[in-house]
DNA sequence: ATTTTATTGCAACCTTGTTGCATTTAATGT
DNA sequence: ACATTAAATGCAACAAGGTTGCAATAAAAT
């Protein structure tokens, strides 16, 4: 359990206590680079209680450190949020791309800005979940 | 329980047996009007065992007779498909829009074609949850 | 150094969904 | 209409994912 100076500055930053269970789960969200399914965690961490990453997790939520990165699949994924997201607010303009090859999730920007329109209805906010072939893959 | 012979002959085209619990389920799903949380299902129908219901709705999945309309919730949301689904594929080009205000749940259609491109990517498919307010609520 | 307040671990629990197996029901052919 | 066949149902049991209450512990504030 290596101490990381900035991560434990974030979580301050973020009125969150920088205890060695969030340095080290957010230590390993960080630097896994794409999105981290809740097993990887779990793998890499295994002296923590399930319970104790459960309410880790929630609380990085919360405070807008990390999201969730959902693709349509039984187990979720949680990845590292933009500058932009704070407790009060999620604020993302980015697709979660899941490679139907190497199974990777990742949070991709489109090449331009999405917009779209529905008769009669106001739109908030949106989600876009997309499959296909990533960059290493291609 | 009552008897809808369009409900019956849809089935038989599908190769599914008409059983009375299928009949049931669909008159339930179609007669909601809008994606129907699972809840609602069992709500109706609590003569049947729980996961009669379940299989009820994977083979109805299974046939593109019904499809799931997740909204980022934990509860599993369901609507009747296009005329389009079959089997073999569902086919839906539709948003999963989620009404802020009456927490509605629908399938609605952009008023024009949504395109993106991510570089270095294919894009297969995507699915795409909105929320907002609806018609009815504005 | 002590107090305060939040976090952790544990056990227990809930919800959602699935599986195996014996029973029942719908479709098919006669 | 009746027997046969193949699929669907109910039940009990289970598994995964996630939550809650509470006592023990660790971090922050004084």
């Amino acid at each position: 359990m290596e101490e990381n100076i900035l991560l434990r500055q974030l979580l301050r930053e973020r009125k969150l206590k920088a205890t060695s269970t969030r340095l080290d789960v957010l230590a390993v969200i960080s630097g896994y680079n794409k999105a981290i399914p809740f097993s990887e965690i779990q793998n890499s961490l295994h002296d923590f209680d399930r319970v104790t990453l459960y309410r880790t997790i929630n609380s990085l939520m919360k405070s807008g450190i990390i999201h969730k990165a959902s693709v349509g699949e039984k187990e979720t994924f949680y990845a590292v949020c933009s500058s932009k997201c704070s407790s009060d607010s999620h604020n993302h303009k980015h697709i979660h791309f899941k490679c139907s090859n190497c199974k990777a999730v990742t949070c991709v920007q489109a090449d331009s800005a999405i917009n779209f329109a529905i008769t009669g209805h106001t739109i908030n906010n949106f989600e876009i979940e997309a499959t296909g072939i990533c960059v290493s893959c291609n």
